[in-house]
RNA sequence: GGCCUCGUGGCGGAGUGGUGACGCAGCGGACUGCAAAUCCGUGCACGCCGGUUCGAUUCCGGCCGAGGCCUCCA
């Protein structure tokens, strides 16, 4: 069964047909460094992620280029920046601020199991590019200098909302914000603005002289373009050639359709000439938690820092992939138990197990727009016919496992992985064991359950088995969930 | 107000015009000093009201409920 991926643009599933099948090419918005990332900035970080692992098996790891960028200027940033460092400069403190928030991004999404993308841009590497865009767009009439801003004119582009689904009219109709008076068009959208003294600022495009910085939309337009069409156009074949400026898939959150979405579209077709930036547009659906949209006020802000203190990174991978990715998802902590609990079991039976055979039915389901649910439902009849001694089954889970991100430890890894809230107690949980093993030996069970009540009671459970070999008693601990 | 998505068994969560998703929990059994883990077995569903159809959870319409975007939040 060949790639079939729900597009935003046609609001149905489509066969995925490459534009240059030896060169597939998707970006994906990657996060602002201002703060440490939350559990929704996790979604689309996982669900892209095992987009990117199926491509590679698909197509070849060698020919899979897989874009996400980093935002370093933004005013939220310089916000954060001012804050936490008043008494530096504006530009030092922010240099602090994205180096530092970069450097946990990094490390979290590691943890979470992510393959590193092939390139992964910084916008304020990218300013000349994004100013040569602005020039091109002035010079074909998309865009005008006002105020110092440089605006990109919706009106000149006949489609323009094609992607989000609404009108022009419409969105002027329900605009609820005061226009800017330096707007022609109430839609129209900042690519470029002038900088107040101390805030990031480069020399400004379009014979503007008030040094500025460029608008949050304009960046993606030209990482793109950089990365996935100028850098690769060395690899590309003959048909990927036939086809300037377009790539195959773009993906992001859902939130993003509008207006970032939306605005790339714009500002890359209308530089470019195309008729269209990306082929296939995926949106990861959006994320509550326990019951109730996230937000700092509720106090339900879950950063993915906080979740790797409790939970293995694969344990809150396998919880988001538990749902498909466009539908709404609640983020609970029942469900990071039960993905952890079903870890245990697959990694019970097969993480120290060399890789083999892919299953078909799970690589069917992640090709059938990255159903992960039903691709979990196949490794779960896999593990049903390894626990029966089907041979090569618990090869199969490995390898089908490692497809998704998951399973890519050894049993040893796992099982200190899942310990790790409890680390610090390790030697007094030691301790406690062999008290109770001799207790046991004495054929002292009362002593033997107070003990392991007492573990209960700091929150571990043991579990006795018998060394297959020796028959002797062995006695393991995990954290109680 | 405009645009859009979702509503499946106790819970999570796929899918489909006509038989079983799957997982967790529960229950019964095996195992265990007792548990846990594991193994075997097992019940339970498609928001409401209409329509189309031989037949709808699946298609259409309405209603109710939840959520998203329109405010540079994934």
């Amino acid at each position: 069964m060949g790639l079939r991926l729900y597009s935003t643009l046609s609001r149905t599933k489509e066969d995925f047909v490459p534009i240059d099948p030896a060169n597939i090419r998707m970006y994906v918005c990657g996060p602002t460094v201002y703060d440490f990332a939350h559990i929704g900035n996790a979604r689309p970080l996982i669900v892209f992620d095992v987009l990117f692992r199926l491509l590679r098996h698909l197509y070849g790891a060698d020919h899979v280029t897989y874009v996400r960028n980093i935002t370093d200027v933004d005013d939220k940033i310089n916000a954060r920046a001012a804050e936490e460092y008043p008494d530096l400069p504006l530009n030092e403190a922010i240099r602090l601020v994205t180096e530092r928030t970069t450097r946990q991004f990094h490390e979290d999404v590691a943890a979470l199991g992510c393959l590193k993308p092939t390139v992964e841009p910084r916008a304020t590497e990218h300013i000349a590019e994004m100013k040569a865009m602005i020039e091109t767009l002035v010079e074909k009439g998309f865009a005008y200098v006002s105020h110092d801003h440089v605006l990109f004119h919706v009106a000149a582009m006949p489609d323009y909302g094609r992607l989000s689904n609404r009108s022009l009219d419409e969105m002027i109709a329900g605009a609820r914000v005061e226009v800017a008076p330096y707007k022609r068009d109430p839609m129209d959208f900042v690519l470029w603005k002038p900088s107040k003294p101390g805030e990031p600022a480069w020399d400004s495009p379009a014979g503007i002289a008030a040094p500025g910085r460029p608008g949050w939309h304009l960046e993606c337009s030209a990482m793109s373009d950089r990365w996935l069409w100028q850098e690769a156009l060395p690899r590309l074949t003959e048909r990927g050639r036939a086809h300037p400026h377009e790539f195959d898939i773009h993906g992001g959150g859902i939130d993003l359709v509008f207006p970032h979405h939306e605005n790339e579209i714009a500002q890359s077709r209308c530089a470019h000439g195309t008729d269209v930036m990306a082929r296939y547009w995926l949106h990861n659906g959006f994320l509550q938690v326990e019951g109730e949209k996230m937000s700092k006020s509720l106090g339900n802000f879950i950063t993915i820092r906080d979740l790797l203190k409790d939970w293995p990174g694969e344990v809150v991978r396998m919880n988001m992939l538990r749902t498909h990715y466009r539908q709404p998802m609640d983020w609970t902590v029942a469900g990071l138990r039960e993905a952890e609990r079903t870890l245990a079991n697959w990694y019970e039976l097969a993480g120290d197990i060399e890789p083999g055979l892919l299953c078909a039915d799970a690589v069917d389901a992640l090709s059938d727009d990255l159903n992960t649910p039903e691709a979990f439902a196949a490794l779960h009849e896999l593990r049903g016919e390894a626990a029966k001694g089907a041979r090569g089954a618990k090869a199969s889970l490995k390898a089908s496992a490692e497809l998704m991100g998951l399973l890519q430890m050894t049993a040893a890894e796992w099982t200190e992985a899942r310990r790790a809230p409890a680390a610090a107690e390790q030697a007094v949980i030691v301790d406690f064991i062999a008290a109770r093993a001799a207790a046991r030996k004495a054929k002292n069970f009362a002593e033997a359950d107070r003990i392991r009540a007492e573990l209960e009671a700091m929150g571990i459970a043991l579990k006795d088995t018998r060394d297959p070999a020796t028959g002797e008693l062995v006695t393991t601990w995990e954290v109680k969930r």
